[in-house]
Order: C-alpha cells, then structure tokens, then sequence
DNA sequence: CGCTTGACTTGACAGTGTCAACTTTACGCC
DNA sequence: GGCGTAAAGTTGACACTGTCAAGTCAAGCG
C-alpha cells in the first residue's frame, strides 16, 4: 500500500495508490464495497484528492479494470500451460483459467465484464482487453474450420465458458459439494463439440 | 399505477404498488435507477412507508424479482412453443425465449440472476424460481441420456444460453449489426450437441 | 366514547459521488 | 535566488441513498 507521506502535501504516486488500494478493497468486500472514499482513506488522502486524477468514480474503476484484465489473462494463460498441445485440451483449459479467474477474482471478473459504455472511453483498458481477448482467440483457433468462422467458434466457447462462471457465482452449480449442484466443468465441457471432434458426449473419449 | 387516495391516511395496497412501481422503474431505467424512496414516490406515498412492508430494500427487490421470474419464465414458454415437436429445436427455443427475455428484460434478468443470499429468504420468490427452472429441466430431459444425468444436459444449455445472453448486454456480440460482432444465437447453437444428434457443427443438419 | 393497533409522515443520521473554494507545495523562469 | 503560477490536496457543501425513531392519524373494537 502507498501511503502519502505524513504532512507532506504531496503524495507522490496517488493514482497508482488509488488503483491499489481499490484493487484491495475489491478482493475484500467485493465489487459492492468499492467506494471512492475509500479507495482515498486506504491512500491516505482526503475524500475529494481523487478527482485531480480522475474525473469520476468510473474513471478510476476503468484503471483498475486494466489491471484486472491482466490478472484474467494470466489465469487463463495458465489454465492453457497446464492442457497439453491437444487443440481441444488447450480450449479446456483456458476455459478453467476463464472460470477460475471468475470465481477466485469474483468482483475483478464482475469490474471487467460490464455493459459497453459503463466506463469512460480508456485506451489502457481497450488494451488489456484486447490482449485478453487475443488469447482466447487463438485458442479457438486451433478448433474453428473454415466453415463456420474463427469468431463463431470463439463465442461458442466464450458463452459456455461465461455461463457456466455465472451459474457458479449465483449459486445454481456448486461443484465439488456432493448435491444437486455438483457439477463440475469438466462434466458440462464435452457438450461442446467442434468439427474435428465428433463428440457423442456420452463417450469417455477425452 | 396505484396511488394513495389523496387525504386518506391508508393506502389500501401500498405493498403491491411499490412491486408495480418497482417494475416500472426497472424497464424505463435499468437496475441501477431501482430505488426504494422512487418506489416510494412513485406510488405516492413518503420515502419511509415502504418500511411497514417491506424491511428493507432487499426484500422488496425480493418481492419484485418473484414477478420478474414468471415474466422470465413466460418468454421462455414462448420460445418453446415457437418450436416444433422435435426435442433438440425445443432447446434452441427455449434458448431463444431466455436470451430475449435477457435483451428485452435486461433489468429484470439482472434482478433475478444474482447470488444466493443476496435478497432476504422469500418463499414467494423460491416457487416462482423453481417454477421457472422447472420448464428448463422438462426441455433437457428429452435430450438427456441415462449416461450423463438429466442436471449435467441442464446446466450444458443452462450455461450456453446464460453466457451468449451475457455477451449480448456487455456488447462483445451484437446480432444484426453487420460487423464482426454479428453472430446470431443460430451460429453458435450448433456446437452444442446431445447424444440424439451426433453433430458436426459444420452440417447444416438443423 | 375511549383505547389500541396498524399505516403513514416527518425528521434525522451516516454514507455515497461530485463540485467549488481554499491552501500549500513544487517547478520553471527571469 | 526569489517569485509567480499551476498542480495537488484539503475542506466544506450539496443532493441522493437506505435506515431508524418518534410522532400523527385513522380504523376498528370493547
């Protein structure tokens, strides 16, 4: 944490302060808890000192969903290290680095995954995202024939990988609890199936 | 809308026209524009009235969400009998019939698509939720196999649908624009597959 | 008629984001 | 080296939020 130094006037590094103290605040209490004031106190600034760096409440979040881009992307570039050069292990794992990131990092997964619009115009952010973005790309590529595009088969993946994160977040599945809602990826996973792999998702076939 | 008598001192169903008022402010302006001392105002009544009825804002956003579900759960009725006999195109319907209700409710998909032990405990809001998952599970079943359970198929569409519903509000899939983002529901459909259709997404088997 | 109970109002409080005015520091320039 | 200016941070205010406590008023009942 960087604190301003003690009467000193000026900080130093508020707005990088700032973007930590709120990534701080965020893996504590949640997308909810983050607050503006807060984000200054943990700084050790005033309430307003902010606004001098960013203009509102959703420019400051908007800099720390940069970061969180890069800590998701992280996530699923290991999720992938850990698949082997199989085309379709490798889309398992990036989608449990996807789901991983989204249940590990609830309130990042929550600060990046936003309406079009929700935060101020940002390049840093635009970049992160579209680095994110790239590797699943790429991913997908390896699976997608040229039939149906690169970007069909990326949403395919991206819908099931994002929906079964959310149904986790809301409680519906639960894996590992040993009820109802015990249902892990790897279960759902094989219903998605792509050109070079007939799956009757019955088989045990991967 | 209900209003208060103008003068009388009760309001004869206050409780159920902040429900109505509530429902009214998240269609014209999203679930951040929900607010109790709106309600309040809107049903013509001061901003603390709620209080007698509801202990606080959670369980009168519980109380809204219990109407949101049968709203939810008639579009996805629609979808499915927009479909045919055939049990696979009874999916897709009932995909089609979720991911409008998201587009077309995107407040009230919000409002009810939220973690467990968000809202106060509401057995109202409970039967409208099992209610409404009860049509989803009946639409698995038919393309189920003993092999992998009938909550396996369900969370499999559960989550495809979920998260291309998902990807439409934050914007990274936009149907109908004409560019990169243009994939329709129709496009990514296909790489679901059940053990009743063996499917090569590439076929034009739909 | 009077009392009790429930429904609603009024006023307050802490917390939020945002703005304006003020103070203090740091830096460039002569 | 001193000075003026612009940036950085502080202070105080405002409207808005949910929540609570106290008061008011009406309906119903013995």
């Amino acid at each position: 944490m960087i604190k301003k130094p003690q009467g000193k006037q000026h900080h130093g590094n508020l707005k990088e302060a700032l973007v930590l103290a709120g990534l701080e605040i965020l893996e504590e209490d949640g997308l909810e808890g983050l607050t503006l004031r807060k984000c200054a106190a943990r700084a050790g600034v005033s309430h307003a000192a902010p606004k001098h760096h960013f203009d509102n409440v959703g420019a400051l979040k908007s800099a720390i969903a940069a970061r969180a881009y890069k800590v998701f992307e992280t996530s699923m570039r290991e999720g992938i290290a850990e698949a082997g050069d199989d085309p379709l292990e490798r889309v398992r794992g990036i989608s449990n680095g996807y789901i991983r990131f989204a249940t590990e990092h609830n309130a990042l997964f929550n600060l990046i995954f936003v309406p079009h619009g929700t935060y101020p115009p940002d390049p840093e952010r635009d970049a992160a995202s579209d680095s994110a973005r790239r590797v699943l790309a790429e991913i997908s590529q390896a699976v997608a024939t040229p039939r149906h595009g690169l970007s069909v088969t990326e949403v395919a993946i991206w819908s099931m990988a994002h929906g079964y994160a959310k149904l986790i977040e809301i409680g519906r599945v639960l894996p590992g609890s040993g009820d109802g809602r015990d249902i892990s990826f790897d279960d759902v996973f094989p219903f998605l199936t792509f050109a070079a792999d007939q799956g009757d998702p019955s088989s045990d076939a991967n």
